[in-house]
DNA sequence: CGCATCTTTGATCTGACTCAAACGCCGTGG
DNA sequence: CCACGGCGTTTGAGTCAGATCAAAGATGCG
């Protein structure tokens, strides 16, 4: 029984660029990330590339599969990942597992919030979204420091999340740094002012993050 | 007893532009859609609109509502809706739902899928991609005649789903019409080649509709 | 030190947007 | 029956945000 335990809930590690799950797969287990941020993704035949979510360290990577038999997009780590596989072949890992339901219905409430920001928003609006969404994430996470905290993409994986170019986003952040809406550099962020990039991001009143 | 039961599941009807809910309604029924298109879209502060789903006879409406607890997008009527309404009170008759949490699998799959198209995808491939959804979404409804179904979207609601204007839209699809991949009048479409629009949509090979 | 990856810069191009107006369709009311 | 107004579609001309192509600096790691 204490193997059994300890098989369904064990320690494990990715390293960048490595697969948690590939495409087709039928994962059978999903892994609470401790440390380190991993990325699902799609490329299109001709190798363009668009990133469909992040996972932070304290996301659920990924509740979807619970519901779904098969996982139609690969996901690979971004740095190095250490985390905990909660088996899906003993249910009771999941279920016990706290706020599993909020954190599924989180993770939609974002995918819908990213369709917003890839169909209407322009290139500093989108930035702006974000850098707001994933510092708002690592605050929550318990990750940030003031107004700072860890960023660990590269601006062609920022082009990736926010349907952008490497280059346009460059150059965007640049424009958006000699403004003083935000610092960053060598993978931290800063943001001086939240309430200056919430109003870049075009957000509405309500809109959580 | 019977007068319960007859409340947690009747008929409703809509009109077009009339909302299923309001953006923060605590949404405490979801609508199985018999009859009519509805979508769910968000509006930024100065007016840009992105419809972030639709929904189609036979689609649940909104499968996310049994998970969290207040919606965060108004779902408003796109043609006269008739739908059952499937109280969340009572959740017995959410549970024994058939195939409900594949319906949600579905749904956020879809939405990534969008994702993807909003992100990446040129004008051409969004229009074909989503014509493409959609008619699949009604053949498997039993909607499609043939190579034919009903579409009563506007060109601006396309434009609103594909992150698009509407004269680009009206553009793209004239040149599409004119290639002949296409046939779009009068709220109906006929797609004379499956697997020519199949191309211009530029899915992986695996990737399902 | 050397190679690979990432960032930055410059020059040019283009897909999609904007603005504006005309056209068609249809339901409504006089 | 027709005039009217609202909505959706179509067309044209001009513009722009962001893409593309190319190459030069940084940075970092084995």
């Amino acid at each position: 029984m204490l193997s059994q335990i300890a098989a369904s809930e064990d320690l494990v590690f990715f390293r960048p660029h490595q697969f948690l799950t590939r495409e087709h797969d039928r994962p059978e287990a999903l892994y609470d990330i401790l440390e380190g941020w991993a990325c699902r993704h799609r490329l299109l035949p001709d190798g363009r590339r668009q990133i469909t979510a992040l996972y932070l360290p304290g996301d659920l990577c990924d509740p979807m599969w619970s519901l779904a038999p098969t996982c139609h997009e690969p996901v690979i780590a971004l740095t190095n990942v250490r985390a905990t596989r909660k088996s899906l072949v003993d249910p009771s890992t999941i279920d016990r597992h706290k706020g599993f339901s909020s954190r599924l219905a989180e993770s939609v409430e974002r995918q819908s919030n990213w369709l917003v920001s890839l169909g209407r928003k322009t290139a500093v609006e989108r930035l702006a979204h974000l850098l707001l969404e994933l510092f708002e994430r690592m605050r929550r996470a318990g990750l940030a420091y003031g107004q700072q905290c860890a960023l660990p993409l590269t601006q062609t994986d920022i082009a990736d999340a926010t349907g952008l170019t490497a280059v346009h986003v460059n150059r965007t952040l640049q424009s958006m740094r000699s403004k003083g809406v935000l610092e960053l550099h060598s993978k931290w962020l800063r943001i001086p002012d939240l309430g200056a990039l919430r109003d870049l991001a075009a957000l509405g009143p309500h809109d959580a993050l």
